[in-house]
DNA sequence: TTTTGAGTTGTTCGA
DNA sequence: GTCGAACAACTCAAA
């Protein structure tokens, strides 16, 4: 009987460039397996298992295809993968390292007990190293990524193995159920005919488009690479072959976006208290107003703010946001209605497909300017200017506030100027802004005071 | 140790 | 409509 070793898979739901698969193929055996951890369930983000779900049918169909199936099993992953091991005679189990707290914490534990053996890939460069010359983690974007760049050399891709020998006779629970999101068909083979599709096209016109809410600017790929059904470095390599390709094309700009993935994951990773508090301890103590009936007007997409409405109820609707969308209504939940960025940042966290912990984390300290390398905390957007810059035809409010649709020009970006009044949308924004800069600054002055 | 240059994504005002 | 400057001042990274 040969040797058989688990690939225990997490966040990299691909069979391309994956190092803890190769390294189960060498061995002899493999055992796909996945652990539906309660951990991991406890939090109601439907719309994102939902995504995972489809995600584990759709490899487990890539599986099928070469020779072996995914197992699934529910429970604690000591409890589950020490079964397995019984099961199986297996001595070996490959993971790809996962840098959140609760991942580490509980690998901690696992290798404790078990042959649990960690490989690279969920980051190009490992959060541990990359510091500066005192030895401690970088806490600025623009250094961090110069040394980021200057490191690399070139990724070898690992292409996905033609064969996965796999022993059959091992139980897995049924797939669970999951609806398919017609925006984001989930899986490996629509990840990487994204990639090609953008890198090869949009990239070349992302400078441009990218900050524009009511066109397709952006690549779309985050949820994808949430679950690692593309890998980090796969994005890297395909952001260099097209920067190879154009040197005028946004691929240079692109890339910094896959490096700010990375600058948050080392940040969460050196700094883990940036889940519960803020990262600058001056800002820990805002006096937030935190009103209920605000906070819910902003999570219906109701505010009475057309841009903020819109990106809300994108995100309701189809489980992704813009990402310049993301920062007007961040902006006006932190410095607007003044309540707590972490309600924002758990909102996110159950509604978006993306949803990841360092860079949600990330983005949202940095809009509320209580992160590392944040933005001022006295720089607030105005939604209506961000509006009409980065939705110029009012085409992206329209499409999701129906409400609003046969407004045009100026009118559909902020409707009570004129005294429009619209039948089921709030005849004026929920807060008035000549009050909002005064308010904020006063909050913020008097954390930074008290401190 | 000290100094120096620089820092994702803005807004407002007045010329 | 467009442009530049002020906003307020701090911390980081590296020489």
């Amino acid at each position: 009987m040969n040797p058989t070793a688990l690939w225990w898979i997490r966040r990299d739901l691909r069979l391309t460039d994956n190092a803890p698969l190769q390294a189960a193929i060498k061995i002899g055996e493999v055992l796909p397996i996945f652990i539906l951890d309660p951990h991991l369930l406890s939090r109601p983000a439907v719309r994102r298992l939902s995504f995972l779900f489809e995600g584990l049918f759709t490899l487990d169909r890539d599986l099928r295809a070469r020779g072996s199936y995914l197992i699934l099993r529910s429970g604690d992953p000591l409890d589950v993968l020490q079964m397995l091991m019984q099961e199986t005679g297996s001595r070996s189990i490959f993971a790809e390292e996962d840098f959140t707290p609760y991942a580490r914490q509980r690998d901690m534990r696992i290798m404790h007990a078990l042959p649990l053996t960690l490989t690279a890939g969920q980051t190009v460069y490992h959060p541990g190293n990359i510091l500066k010359n005192d030895g401690k983690p970088y806490t600025v974007y623009t250094p961090y990524s110069k040394i980021w760049k200057a490191r690399l050399k070139g990724i070898d891709l690992i292409p996905a193995p033609g064969n996965i020998p796999t022993s059959t006779g091992i139980s897995s629970e049924p797939l669970p159920e999951f609806s398919p999101n017609p925006q984001f068909p989930s899986g490996e083979q629509e990840a990487l005919v994204r990639l090609e599709e953008f890198t090869f096209q949009r990239i070349h016109s992302y400078i441009e488009n990218r900050d524009r809410m009511d066109l397709e600017g952006t690549s779309a790929l985050s949820p994808y690479l949430r679950f690692g059904m593309l890998g980090l470095g796969q994005a890297v390599h395909a952001a260099k072959k097209a920067l190879g390709q154009n040197k005028s094309s946004g691929a240079e700009t692109w890339l910094n976006e896959l490096i700010w993935h990375e600058f948050y994951i080392q940040i969460l990773y050196h700094f883990p208290q940036v889940t519960k508090t803020a990262f600058n301890p001056a800002l820990a103590n805002i006096p937030w107003r935190n009103d209920l009936h605000d906070f819910e007007a902003w999570k219906r997409g109701n505010t009475g703010v057309p841009v903020v409405d819109a990106a809300m109820r994108q995100l309701r609707e189809t489980g992704w946001m813009h990402n310049r969308a993301r920062m007007i209504v961040a902006s006006f939940l932190v410095k607007d209605l003044l309540i707590d960025w972490r309600w924002g940042e758990e909102w996110f966290m159950e509604n978006l497909l993306d949803g990841d912990i360092a860079a949600n984390n990330g983005g949202w300290q940095w809009t509320a300017g209580t992160g590392t390398d944040a933005a001022p905390y006295f720089r607030i957007f105005n939604p209506v200017l961000q509006s009409l810059k980065f939705d110029p035809n009012g085409d992206y409010i329209r499409r999701w506030v129906p409400e609003l649709r046969d407004l045009d020009g100026r009118h559909v970006h902020a409707p009570w100027e004129k005294g429009i009044k619209i039948q089921d949308y709030p005849e004026t924004p929920i807060v008035d802004r000549a009050i909002v800069k005064e308010r904020t600054l006063e909050a913020y002055r008097s954390s930074i005071g008290n401190n």
